[in-house]
DNA sequence: ATGAGTAAGTTCCCTTTTGGAACCTGTCAA
DNA sequence: TTGACAGGTTCCAAAAGGGAACTTACTCAT
């Protein structure tokens, strides 16, 4: 790997790294359990920020920049006054996996003192799913084992 | 969903959401980033900061919260000065999916401006690997269709 | 009509975290 | 003896975050 010139947090997104890339949208503090509550079906400010106990200032503030990396939809629904709720778009639903392997580590690496407290269900056969990570052309487990990340281009970049 | 008491940042580890916990440990700025280079196998201080941008105050602070975590093991690779690496544990490579799932998230929804830069390739075939999330019972493709997050108990928990 | 409640923010002020740069320590090599 | 290297720590200023109150624009019950 070639050295690569340092970046600050806020120019994260304009790297070559796609990791660096997802978390200039998804890596601020807060971000991600906002959008875990949007999955969870939790779509408006008062109800998010109560479950979160984030401020308000922040969580507004995570909120435009979910909406302006096209994660969130802002939607209306009432006028008089306006109000609005937030769905995910097509790239806020694909995060759905990320929230997925966090879910899968932390049950095995980073454990409650009690029991879990949360499967992940099929919605086709109501059976707990066993998340494994695989390649779709061969069926073949993902791992840093069996798996590395090359850059495309032989030229200095980042990874 | 049942009311939950808001948590502070700090507090996090101790939610029942494993959402929660898993960002109480890599939800920090840089954190993951830190983990990204570990896996590229940029294992030192130096090193590391040079590459992210990062300060190094903060760099340190999150080599030992990921170390206190089990995320990273620091090695003694001299005595005289003790000089050290960071190595990842089996939680921290267990992070791998987690990993390539922020990489294939952003390489579809945060492209950059020009080529993306990675591939993930299989080491026993050196092709690139096409990676999807499926359940391990039965190979079905999980999505936020496909699944659901239940929780566990009836109590009034958080998710 | 008055007051309480609801929803979605904004504003203010203070504390914590982060950024930037310099400094420290121990060792080796010139 | 001077400089380089590695892995930090220290200091100060700037930015981000926490806590609480305030605002706007309704609706509904009294």
């Amino acid at each position: 790997m070639v050295y690569t010139a340092p970046m600050k947090w806020d120019q994260l997104r304009a790297e070559n790294c796609p990791v660096a890339r997802a978390l200039s949208v998804v890596g601020d503090r807060w971000t991600m359990l906002v959008v875990r509550d949007c999955f969870l079906g939790f779509r408006r400010f008062d109800e998010i920020q109560a479950r979160l106990g984030v401020t308000r200032h922040v969580l507004a503030d995570r909120l435009r920049k979910l909406e302006a990396a096209g994660v969130l939809r802002r939607q209306q629904y009432q006028d008089r006054p306006p109000r609005f709720e937030y769905h995910l778009t097509d790239a806020g639903e694909a995060l759905f996996p990320t929230l997925v392997s966090l879910i899968t580590w932390a049950e095995e690496h980073a454990p409650p003192d009690e029991m879990s407290e949360i499967t992940l269900t099929s919605r086709a056969t109501g059976q707990a799913v066993d998340p494994l990570l695989t390649d779709a052309r061969d069926g073949e487990v993902i791992t840093n084992r069996t798996v590395t990340v090359r850059r495309n281009r032989p030229s200095a970049l980042p990874d």
